[in-house]
RNA sequence: GCGGGCGUGGUGGAACGGUAGACACAAGCGACUUAAAAUCGCUAGGGCAUGGCCCGUGCGGGUUCGAUUCCCGCCGCCCGCACCA
């Protein structure tokens, strides 16, 4: 008899698949519509087993609901644009576009053999002129609109990749690619008005029932809504034009306790002061070199430097607080400016005792007894405190409360008004590099900047570039970058500038539902699939891909290029854990580790050793990484064993949001499965076994199979889905029953198992004798008949432990149950002759006895 | 520092407040075989006086007839944010 070979099923089904077009995602737009995506990949020219993972998700979904009789979307695509490309081109100099679309190549290749339902005819690159086109009639309508604008600020500057990066791409100092130290320089940039969203945004997020909580709560965080009170200091002695100064404060119930008052070396008095006096200007700029890395900003001394200047207190003009130039205070939060209360804050606290500043209470702990010069006294604000300079309230109340109060009060009496800031900022989109979408820009010495006629759009990379020196070739393209302005014809320059590849991939959901059409969209289309029903990727993406994709959504409403409807681009979101895997590593004689392939490592009891018998370290569970040895490679795995047996095990063993780790026997214990279903389902393709006293029980196995395989499915539960498959497996191996009844349960195995292993699904279902495609036959449904059991086994409990059980008829009455648990053995010895004091009955459940 | 999450056998993990450890890995024993591989069967939380009993879901308390699950306080690990006024 012949054997399980996935290399012959495998490419069989694919090309079945292929030829009936069954995952082509349908026009009838009668049907229900699916929409699930998975967050598509960079074109590095390899896909990794983590992919495997994701794919293999969003696969089981798409499956599952075509089967369940929608109308599927599931389609692939690159994020195309970005550094990698100029990186490989520099070192081996080839060319970016060439770079990248041989990989697009070998990634298809690599991913077509996985069985995924991608419908492959709707696939684009971002860095495909008809995709980034689009992307630059976005950007116009969004400039037109007011969604775009252009400024001179200070940037986060990438040395190593040589642009701009937003501030979201800059992780604990450092570039999120490079990680190199980043720089701040001043620069022209295009910006995405992203803030003016900020309450929205927010808000929004209540609305994402089907959003991991931990994704919602960072994007909160990054959004950082404050409540506050923003007022004016009037200034003493100060330049012509400062006779204010503004500051925000979260606290303005300390505003009694003010003894300083703070402004950045960035604000504008600084900037004035620093042009006629070298003491400010030489501690402006020595601020300025001051790095914004964490391990800097951890050791770096809170500095300050007294301007002279000082401010009357707004409700104690007698009182006059020195203001100072400050190393802490960010220009770009609130309004530059702080006044500082030593007495509430341990920043304020560390300056004022270095420049012998006044440490002023506000409030004590309600008990009392506290020193605020040794130390600041910072409660939570929901607690209680009482207050000992009291602005407005009660003597005691909590710090939200007297927050509240104060600004209540210093609106009344004319002293600011409360305003609510967001520590979001808008989103820098310009880039200095070549390989990116460039920005439909021109600028023209008579006009200015001058958006790029449509008609004239894409405005295409040009080809013919060299890699060879640092910074963007666009610069040094005249043929390019000269041009004639749209608006006077005038001979004009490009805009050099191309956008950040997160703006590529903020949209690319909203164009896989029109992916040919000559508008970014097609609203007819984008009405019926938006929004994403199901959304799958790795949680790295919390902030940046999905904050960025949320506004994009928003701000394509606003210019006319989705439907209203569809603001919350991504109605539920998963996201799925790696793939890990052990690292085996001995020391080399000069105590440098060395890492060893997982094929060079024997495993015994636990223990790792090599070929010469030396035992190996092993790390388990980790990251995979080139350079530690440990990377699984899905193309191995496919020869090996098969797409199947990969698609199998990335879904069993460990909840889908949780790392799993690949292990080989793992593997071949996942393939030794999938051997056992085909042969146990070819045995019973053949059989002729009449009907048997077990044909009932195994069909209620079938019901309870899909029920809770069905569950397991609808709720991400893929693992505990495959375990119940292992279970169902085995009893139908095991079972006696008739080949009728056997067949039908066959045929439930084959469609429950379907979305995870497809190819073997069909197989399995053409030896039964299944019509047509296994992916186009409807999801089986349990009866609900089949589900009721005739008889349940109480376990009894004595005191909440389990002590027997008791199989009665299932409808036995309440009265009976406790009759015969009493009459029980192990009930009458636990109670000893006693009454019990109480007899608890879940019908169908339990029964606990307290004695 | 602030915020969030998680602690269950040798391992990954399962368990609407209702028989803790499903399912799988690793391990051990056995069958088949000249042998091995493959396959199949069995054992398996810990302990003991083993037809039975005791202990057991990080630790300590609480709510409940009954807690891995809910509440409070610790301990440990992981993640996010962090000079944000």
């Amino acid at each position: 008899m012949s054997r399980y070979d996935p290399a012959t099923i495998e490419p069989k089904w694919q090309a079945a698949w292929d030829k009936a077009l069954t995952f082509k995602a349908s026009d009838d737009k009668t049907r229900p519509k699916y929409y699930v995506l998975s967050m598509f990949p960079y074109p590095s020219g390899r896909i990794h087993i983590g992919h495997v993972r994701n794919y293999t998700m969003s696969d089981v979904i798409a499956r599952y609901k075509l089967a369940s009789g929608h109308n599927v979307l599931h389609p692939m695509g690159f994020d195309a644009f970005g550094m990698p490309a100029e990186n490989a081109a520099m070192a081996n100099g080839g060319h970016p576009k060439d770079w990248t679309y041989t990989n697009i190549g070998d990634m298809v290749e690599q991913m077509k053999p996985m069985g995924w339902s991608f419908d492959w005819s709707r696939m684009f690159a971002t860095c495909d002129p008809e995709y980034y086109g689009q992307q630059q009639a976005l950007f116009l309508d969004m400039l037109e609109a007011g969604l775009i604008y252009r400024k001179n600020a200070m940037v986060n500057w990438d040395p190593v990749d040589m642009t701009v990066l937003a501030n979201e791409q800059v992780e604990n100092g450092r570039g999120w690619r490079s990680g190199a130290l980043v720089e701040r320089k001043e620069l022209t940039q295009w910006f995405f008005r992203i803030s003016d969203f900020s309450d929205e945004l927010l808000e929004g997020l209540d609305g994402l029932d089907d959003w991991p909580a931990k994704v919602k709560l960072m994007q909160a965080n990054w959004i950082g809504r404050s409540r506050g009170l923003q007022f004016a200091f009037s200034t003493v002695d100060a330049p012509d034009g400062f006779d204010r100064i503004d500051v925000y404060t979260t606290r303005p119930d300390t505003l009694l306790g003010a003894s300083f008052v703070g402004i950045s070396p960035d604000h504008p008095l600084a900037r004035v002061l620093e042009r006629d006096n070298a003491e400010v200007a030489a501690f402006v700029a020595d601020c300025r070199r001051m790095g914004t890395s964490e391990e800097e900003l951890e050791k770096a001394e809170k500095k300050g430097l007294d301007t002279g200047i000082t401010v009357r207190h707004p409700f104690d003009t007698s009182v006059e607080l020195p203001v100072y130039i400050a190393n802490f205070i960010l220009m770009d939060y609130g309004t530059g400016a702080i006044f500082g209360c030593p007495g509430h804050d341990a920043r304020d606290h560390e300056f004022a005792i270095k420049y012998g500043l006044p440490i002023v209470e506000s409030f004590e702990p309600v008990e009392g007894g506290i020193d605020i010069a040794a130390e600041p006294f910072v409660p939570q604000k929901s607690e209680k405190v009482r207050y000992t300079r009291l602005i407005a309230g009660a003597e005691i109340q909590t710090g939200e409360e007297a927050v509240d109060a104060a600004v209540a009060f210093c609106e009344a009496n004319g002293v600011g008004q409360g305003v609510t800031k967001y520590r979001l900022r808008d989103w820098g989109l310009s880039r200095q590099r070549y390989w990116g979408c460039p920005i439909p820009v021109v600028h023209c010495d008579s006009c200015g900047t001058v958006p790029e006629a449509k008609e004239n759009l894409p405005i295409e990379l040009p080809y013919d570039i060299t890699m060879d020196k640092p910074g963007n070739p666009l610069d040094r393209h005249p043929t390019w970058r000269d041009c004639a302005c749209p608006s006077c014809g005038a001979p004009a320059v490009r805009e050099t500038d191309t956008m950040d590849t997160f703006v590529d991939s903020s949209w690319y959901y909203a164009r896989f539902t029109a992916p040919r059409a000559t508008t970014p969209t097609d609203l007819a289309e984008a009405d019926y699939w938006m929004t994403v029903d199901q959304y799958v990727g790795g949680i790295e993406h919390a902030i940046l891909h999905l904050l960025y994709s949320r506004f994009f959504a928003r701000a394509m409403i606003q210019t006319g290029h989705l439907p209203a409807t569809s603001a919350e681009p991504f109605k539920a979101l998963f996201t799925q854990g790696m793939v890990t895997h052990a690292i085996y590593q001995t020391t080399s004689d000069e105590g440098r580790p060395v890492y060893h392939y997982p094929e060079t490592v024997t495993l015994k009891d636990g223990n790792g050793y090599l070929d010469d018998g030396t035992e190996v370290q092993i790390t388990p569970s980790a990251k995979m990484s080139k350079s530690k040895n440990n990377v699984v490679d899905p193309v191995v795995i496919v020869d090996q064993y098969g797409a199947d047996t990969a698609r199998w095990f990335v879904l069993s063993d460990s909840p889908p949001e949780r790392d799993v780790e690949w292990t080989a026997s793992g593997a071949e214990a996942a393939n030794r499965h999938l051997a056992r279903v085909w042969r146990t389902v070819s045995e019973i393709a053949q059989a002729d076994v009449p009907a048997t006293a077990e044909d009932d029980a195994l069909a209620r196995e079938t019901h309870k199979a899909i029920r809770d395989v069905t569950l397991g499915i609808e709720s991400f539960g893929f693992n505990a889905a495959i375990a119940r498959l292992y279970a169902f497996t085995n009893a139908l191996t095991k079972s006696r029953a008739g080949t009728a009844v056997k067949r039908d349960a066959a045929r439930a195995l084959a469609q429950l198992m379907s979305p995870m292993t497809p190819h073997l699904a069909e197989e399995m279902w053409q030896m039964l004798g299944g019509d047509g495609l296994i992916a186009n036959a409807p999801w089986p449904v349990a009866d609900e008949a089949m589900l009721v059991e005739d008889s349940v086994t109480l376990p009894i409990q004595v005191n909440g432990k389990r002590r027997a059980e008791l199989t009665v008829p299932a409808d036995m009455l309440k009265d009976e149950i406790e009759k015969l648990v009493l009459a029980h053995p192990a009930v009458e010895r636990a109670l000893n002759g006693a009454a019990p004091k109480k007899l608890i009955v879940v019908p169908g459940r339990i029964v606990n006895v307290v004695a």
